[in-house]
DNA sequence: CATTTAAATTTTGCATACAAAATAAACTAT
DNA sequence: ATAGTTTATTTTGTATGCAAAATTTAAATG
């Protein structure tokens, strides 16, 4: 119990907050794919007790960014290959759903606000500024998304992607993909200019698919890259600690 | 080791249990839209303490299942028509999704398991037996979900299907528009034949679309007598206590 | 008699306590 | 030493206790 006064009133219960604080460390990578959720630690970082702290994480579970081990507590979501390739199935699913509705509903300030920020996107390629591309790709995807004025479906791109978003797979991808997925973007606001849905569905369609493709062969590499690391003698003289 | 030795090992932790029960609950409609959840009271019901009640109300709560108000617990899901519009543009789209891929994806005889299902669910109609058309009917849909070969996509229209479920619109519809979801199903079937995952596309969308209108007009019609319930006179004589 | 206001009760939210299970450490025997 | 076994420690799962907030009931005021 804070004797100091608390500056904020008692504001809302702990719950929605650690599993928001949770959600975040998992979306950022503090806590890394596979890594265990131990609940003491856990709790004494968000500084509450043990039992929000497990509700959040029940929450994190039904959300899919955490997985319960009877008896052995929750892990952080680890996707494999085949995971991956099924969310990004669902995803591209979601997304070209709401490039349908977005082409309906979308409003020419919304439309233009798209646009501005696809220009800005331009500039971080030129720049190669990694993180305020993936950054203002994010808000494009997630603009669209609005523009489809569906809660629902809102909702459940954002539960879906959040899985993926665990994955932190920003490494520098391939020039000739990369200014792919660009033109891409320009066609997108063509056909979102033009309100015509299913041209924007299907550009989505295939932009997913191609980011698919990208990460799958990302993901593949590092996997490979670790199974080397794993076998370069018939026995390295110690475990050496990766870390 | 138990000493008293149990028939079944002590099974799994107490929270997927309850999750479940009360899950059921709510998609059976033991516990009706709207209504509050009291800890105390399902706690006993379920035979457990709050701890693990409360853990499987945030679960629920993730789902989409029940609102969490704070400071006042939970409450069982109430979509209003909006609401409810949008859910089905939701389910309307994973559906549109699972055709794409269950066509790809689907075998021989899992077809033959659902024109068998259909043949059944056919004769339910010719009975007018509501319960057993609806059940033929959801597993029909389940069947393409799970010929889609996509377990997040499969999971992600549970989760979304789930809240419709417990809106309990089982009532008796008309006529003409059950034979032409009868066609319609029979036109799934066709597609899936031929693998055409497109037309089997097209086919569910529009079904779902159909359904969404005879859906959202019997609610209308409900909450339209409920209205007119409300004021045949200036004021019935008692609360008449509606259970 | 309706409408506030105040007291009593219930209910939620959170922390703590304890038992069972899992994990880590120490020990023994080969 | 190494494998297996036993003991200690940690960690999870569940129940209980208590304070704050909300709800209900009763009293009081106009």
């Amino acid at each position: 119990m804070p004797s100091t006064f608390t500056p904020h009133p008692p504001a809302e219960s702990l719950v929605p907050r650690v599993a928001q604080l949770l959600r975040d460390m998992l979306v950022e990578g503090v806590i890394v794919p596979g890594a265990k959720l131990n609940e003491r630690e856990l709790a004494s970082a968000c500084d509450v007790s043990r039992t929000p702290l497990r509700e959040a994480i029940r929450m994190l579970a039904a959300e899919g960014l955490v997985a319960l081990l009877p008896n052995r507590g929750a892990v952080a979501l680890e996707l494999s290959l085949i995971d991956t390739a099924h969310t990004f199935e669902v995803i591209a699913g979601l997304e070209a759903l709401s490039g349908i509705y977005a082409a309906q509903r979308i409003t020419d300030s919304e439309v233009n606000e798209i646009k501005a920020t696809n220009l800005e996107m331009h500039a971080a390629f030129l720049r190669r500024d990694l993180h305020n591309y993936y950054r203002l790709n994010a808000h494009i995807h997630a603009a669209i998304n609005e523009a489809a004025r569906n809660p629902v479906l809102s909702a459940t791109y954002k539960q879906v992607n959040a899985r993926l978003q665990a994955l932190r797979f920003k490494s520098n991808q391939d020039a000739d993909k990369w200014r792919e997925a660009l033109d891409q973007h320009d066609d997108m606001i063509d056909a979102l200019e033009q309100r015509d849905g299913p041209r924007l569905s299907a550009i989505l369609t295939s932009h997913l698919n191609a980011k698919r493709d990208v990460v799958l062969a990302q993901l593949q590499a590092k996997a490979d890259a670790t199974a080397q690391q794993k076998k370069p003698r018939t026995k390295p003289e110690t475990k050496s600690k990766v870390i």
